[in-house]
DNA sequence: ATCAGTTGTTTTATTAGCAAAACATCGGTT
DNA sequence: AACCGATGTTTTGCTAATAAAACAACTGAT
């Protein structure tokens, strides 16, 4: 297979981690304190004020973030919307990883931080169906949970990283 | 909650994408053609063979990779442990995008191939967990899919990105 | 008014990952 | 022997994202 296709599109998205989380940054400053500077950004994700200049600036010439008459920073239409769209996906991922795999919170969260600005606007709906159904008070759903979660319990481990995966799956199921 | 010293984790990983891929490369060279040389690793990749080079050359010095006395290269214990973690991921992942979420396999491939090398062993095992429940024989699974499938075709697609998931959730459910 | 602290910017340097180009080394043809 | 093609390496340069340090401007206290 190979894929080389494939693999390159981790560069081609538009949204860096690292560019995510300023824009989270000015949004969670926002609501938390009412405004957010470029020195409060950098305190936030830990940087240096001079790290989070350069990447603001770019930002700001991106046209994601704007800048007030006194150096206070906004987010623009489209800032917001991207800053709504990853919240969004990792919202949903931790949830899911947290409330149905039951991971530990911390490691639900890391995950999630990791991943939310790489699954694209079709998978983060897609699951976000899925953990809403999942979580729902279907009875079907609940049921399937209850299920799921006994086993988990009863489960000893499988060996991991388990060697063939898709031969784990033809052969047991299906 | 600004989880600063959550975000940062994305950068200690062991294992870039590119580092992923380079081994991933080798693994399925070594399958398809039985040996595999820089050259080789650089055409599957579609990268020059000088950047091959250096990150082979890298690769070597931390023992994921081993050299044939005539440049044949190979995956140590290390760099084969590696490769299994890492596909064993991605297959999890991309069957449960793919079979549960039914996206189409180009996107469950593409969102499988970026998120494989970030996800910590807890994560895929439980994950594997799961997905080899959900798509078992058992009627409480197979049941959940169908009304899950069901709902899919009949919900009109929310507002996506959704603004507030947390209410959703709390809104609709539990 | 001066002094200290905060803020924002710029400059210099580092790292990872790539391309491009130059170079050397083989191996096989003719 | 001369040439050609494939291979591997090195060097140079680029971009993104960071740190560190120097600098300028503003703020507030005394």
């Amino acid at each position: 297979m190979m894929a080389s296709d494939v693999w390159k599109e981790y560069e081609s998205n538009e949204i860096s981690h690292s560019v995510a989380h300023h824009l989270t940054a000015i949004h969670e400053l926002m609501g938390d304190q009412g405004y957010a500077r470029v020195s409060d950004v950098a305190r936030a994700l830990e940087i240096t004020r001079g790290s989070a200049s350069l990447t603001l600036k770019a930002l700001k010439a991106r046209g994601l973030v704007v800048e007030d008459h006194n150096k206070f920073l906004k987010l623009s239409e489209d800032g917001r919307r991207i800053v709504d769209s990853i919240l969004a996906k990792r919202a949903v991922v931790r949830k899911f990883l947290n409330e149905v795999l039951k991971l530990d919170e911390h490691q639900a969260e890391v995950d999630a931080c990791k991943v939310e600005h790489l699954l694209s606007a079709q998978t983060g709906g897609q699951l976000l169906h899925f953990v809403h159904f999942l979580l729902s008070d279907d009875p079907t759903a609940r049921q399937f949970l209850t299920e799921f979660w006994c086993k988990l319990d009863q489960d000893e481990e499988w060996q991991w990283p388990v060697q063939d995966v898709d031969q784990l799956f033809n052969l047991e199921s299906r």
